[in-house]
RNA sequence: GGUGGGAUGCCCGAGUGGUUAAUGGGGCUGGGCUGUAAACCCAGUGGCUAACGCCUACGUUGGUUCAAAUCCAACUCCCACCA
């Protein structure tokens, strides 16, 4: 039996159903764009299996296909706001063997601007990436930018942080932007909630993120975009009521992926995992789910257990560019005095690239001579770690051995 | 040889009589960074002390003054220009 097309199982299962049809024992995944099967086929070829789920926890392992390619579960997306990923060259992040990585909507509006992304044939052709772009909304904007931006029913105003420029952003025409940018997976247009925040707060902001909700879908299919998943955001603070009531109203809107956003912005590790399984637990288990900012690897860690399939960060190479690097051992700070004669490898379990070449002694000293030679090396371990991460967390799940491989990762990293 | 300018904490450099252990940079030491306005931000950086505090510091020596990095004299060294 082959898997139900996504576009026509929109629906939540029955909560508590397992999710037996939707495991595939194919080890080739294919999109199945042309096979009759899609009454929109070329329209909707996104589709999420999942193909393992582990006996210990909510950890599940499975695979999205887009347009451009396969992305098996749990993963980790490093972020390339500007068409970017800082520090890299995309000739790198191939060799890294990233799959899929993210942009955002509002920065690339702004600069280069759409016109120019669409004139050089879409955000993939202008960066020279064929692999799987996600492309964040603009919301997150919202929050980190708020001094520049006044919130309204209808949609945003914005001040460019680049001129001052004056912008409005709505639902609906955040939907135009990343549809015209073309990538694979796009964001509803949501409010990420300040922490702390009271209930009331929480609870308005939340419901307006939910109206935004339907107004993005809305948008979506009148631009018969479906091409483009659309992902709708989880909002509710850190309310178990309003996190559900959030997860509820986007399922009753239907997505073909889901995703937690409103977590990592200040609050306790414990208040980030609750948030987390408050709204996993309401989630369709036949849709992807997507921890949005998330995380340093105990964090990455945390939300595969909860169920959570796909998460981005800019930590791995913010910090990389700050110094500060992960290792198997715990985090360090290339920085520190005690690594300028320490002529070892950075991380002696680490394959990447930059700890089979170059001594701690050696990246100390990049640093320190502020080489622009230094971040590159940096960001390249640093992703290449939470890549590596993800693909040990998946082997794991498919073992059904996922909570041992997190408390042995866990014990040595000293987290 | 002459004239003028200058010597300040690890380095550069403010400060021209009194909250000055001494503004700012840099360097150095450490910390932070979670849908990126971030190759950024924060803190510390003379000695002793847990702290109150004490001591030592603005080329050297001496002087004026209640009080000197700041005023005066001599000396040492450096720089610029002129011979």
């Amino acid at each position: 039996m082959g898997v139900p097309p996504m576009c026509m199982t929109e629906t939540a299962m029955p909560r508590g159903a397992h999710p037996s049809f939707l495991l595939s024992s194919d080890s080739e995944f294919s999109p199945r764009l042309a096979n009759g099967l899609y009454s929109r086929a070329m329209k909707c070829p996104f589709e999420f299996i999942l193909e393992a789920t582990d006996p210990g926890c909510a950890a599940r392992a499975g695979r999205f296909a887009t347009p451009h390619g396969v992305v098996e579960t749990p993963i980790f997306m490093p972020v390339g706001t500007q068409a970017s990923v800082k520090a890299l060259s995309q000739e790198d992040l191939y060799a890294l063997n990233a799959k899929i990585i993210l942009s955002n909507a509002y920065h690339l509006y702004l600069r280069p601007g759409t016109e120019i992304i669409e004139e050089a044939g879409g955000l993939h052709r202008f960066m020279h990436w064929d692999r799987p772009i996600l492309t964040d909304s603009g919301g997150f904007q919202v929050f980190s930018l708020a001094q520049m931006a006044k919130v309204r029913p209808e949609g945003v105003t914005f001040q460019s942080h680049i001129d001052g420029s004056r912008h409005v952003l709505t639902p609906e025409k955040a939907m135009d932007i990343q549809i015209a940018i073309g990538a694979d997976i796009i964001m509803c247009f949501d409010e990420c909630t300040h922490y702390p925040a009271t209930y009331e707060k929480a609870a308005a902001s939340m419901r307006q993120t939910m109206e935004w909700a339907a107004r993005c879908k809305a948008q979506w299919e009148a631009r018969e975009a479906s091409g483009q998943a659309l992902f709708g955001i989880v909002q509710g603070s850190t309310f178990q009521e309003l996190r559900q009531e959030s997860a509820e109203r986007l399922v009753e809107i239907g997505f073909p992926g889901y995703a937690i956003g409103g977590v990592s912005v200040g609050e306790s590790r414990e208040d980030m995992r609750a948030a987390t399984e408050w709204a996993a637990a309401r989630l369709p288990v036949d849709k992807p789910r997507y921890l949005m900012g998330v995380g340093s690897p105990e964090d990455f860690l945390d939300g595969i257990e909860r169920g959570v399939d796909m998460f981005d960060c800019v930590m791995p190479t913010r910090n990389a560019r700050n110094g500060s690097l992960f290792t198997s051992e715990g985090k360090l700070n290339i920085r520190n005095q005690r690594f300028q004669r320490d002529f070892g490898p950075l991380d002696p379990a680490c394959k990447c690239s930059v700890c089979r070449t170059y001594s701690r002694a050696y990246l100390a000293h990049l640093y320190r001579a502020g080489e622009i030679s230094a971040l590159r090396l940096n960001t390249l371990h640093n992703i290449s770690f939470m890549l590596e991460l993800a693909a040990a967390a998946r082997e794991a799940i498919r073992a059904g051995r996922f909570l041992d491989f997190k408390n042995t990762f866990l014990e040595k990293y000293g987290a």
